[in-house]
DNA sequence: TGCAGTGTTGCTTC
DNA sequence: CGAAGCAACACTGC
């Protein structure tokens, strides 16, 4: 779910949305287990809020699967969604005032993200939001999270890229990011399986399970394949198609096949766009294959592939 | 009814 | 050292 074009399509969205406007409260339920850094107890909270607190959005950008909302004072929040986060804007009811309190009230009434009526079937997720932002217009930006698992940090903007996000491979949609590039940074795991390899987010930022195993179908390469086995030759058909799908992703919005919302509330359309991704048993879209695609364990996760036409090269 | 499976990451174990 | 397993959590679907 929310791989790179998800990330990037909330991202773009928000930066349309939120430069200039002026943080007047911030509330969470600072007990749950998610807030992993500052938000885990009351006291990092405190200090979350002193940070955010009267400074002004400057804008919204994406490293990675992270969303980062850059403020005027130097401080940035780092927000990840892992699985099921989602970021909202939106007002209650149109109210103007926010009170702090007032999630408690969302959780049993009803949340407008975008006041777009057809965002109602968020309402059933009132109760996950976990973290409120309010702005001098009247409007939220909301976390909402089923499982709990998202993250949110906030750090010193001249630290990002030096220090908390410096594990991170590089953007493989960024000009700079060229096949040599790429050759170079699969390169550190010789021995790994190629769908795993594409995912570890040290070796390339943002590719996750849905857009690895669309990679790999147009690629024509197995996801089981061993990466010092494939060659050059089917290297770069990966690499093209890293950034063909990936871009695909983003201009269709991204994918909401399982629950990724855009800002609004509004579903992404990749899902429809689909090759193999939880297509096991469909049979295989390429042009006079004969194969039907399975189903396989890559790692821990589960990975859709043409036998056919995908080959495996070990 | 119960259990396997679901987008991600990071910590533990071997 | 690297790779694999599993936990974090809640819900859905077979």
């Amino acid at each position: 779910m929310p791989e790179l074009p998800e990330v990037q399509t909330t991202a773009s969205k928000l930066n349309e949305l939120l430069p200039g406007l002026k943080i007047i409260s911030v509330w969470s339920d600072y007990s749950s287990p998610i807030y992993k850094d500052q938000i885990k107890n009351k006291k990092y909270f405190t200090n979350f809020e002193k940070s955010v607190l009267g400074a002004k959005i400057k804008n919204v950008a994406r490293r990675a699967k992270n969303v980062l909302i850059h403020l005027s004072n130097g401080k940035t929040v780092l927000v990840h969604m892992k699985m099921t986060g989602h970021l909202l804007y939106g007002s209650y009811r149109g109210k103007k005032e926010f009170k702090a309190e007032i999630p408690d009230l969302w959780r049993k009434e009803k949340w407008l993200p975008n006041e777009n009526p057809e965002s109602l079937l968020w309402d059933s997720y009132n109760r996950f939001i976990h973290l409120v932002f309010s702005f001098s217009n009247g409007k939220n930006l909301v976390l909402s999270d089923v499982r709990k698992f998202a993250k949110v940090a906030i750090f010193d903007s001249s630290d990002l890229e030096s220090k908390h996000l410096k594990h991170l491979g590089p953007e493989p949609l960024l000009q700079s990011f060229t096949f040599s590039i790429f050759k170079e940074r699969i390169a550190k795991k010789p021995r790994g399986k190629i769908k795993t390899v594409l995912m570890d987010q040290e070796i390339i930022a943002g590719i996750g399970n849905i857009y690895s195993d669309e990679v790999l179908f147009e690629a024509e390469v197995h996801p089981e394949s061993i990466v010092s086995k494939i060659p050059d030759k089917k290297l770069q058909d990966i690499f093209k198609a890293v950034k063909i799908l990936l871009n695909k992703g983003i201009d269709f919005r991204g994918d909401s096949m399982s629950d990724y919302r855009m800002p609004s509330g509004e579903k992404g359309d990749f899902q429809n766009h689909h090759k193999v991704y939880r297509k096991t048993g469909a049979k295989c879209p390429k042009k006079n294959c004969i194969g039907v695609v399975s189903r396989i364990k890559v790692g821990a996760r589960s990975g859709h592939f043409c036998p056919v036409h995908q080959k495996k090269f070990i």
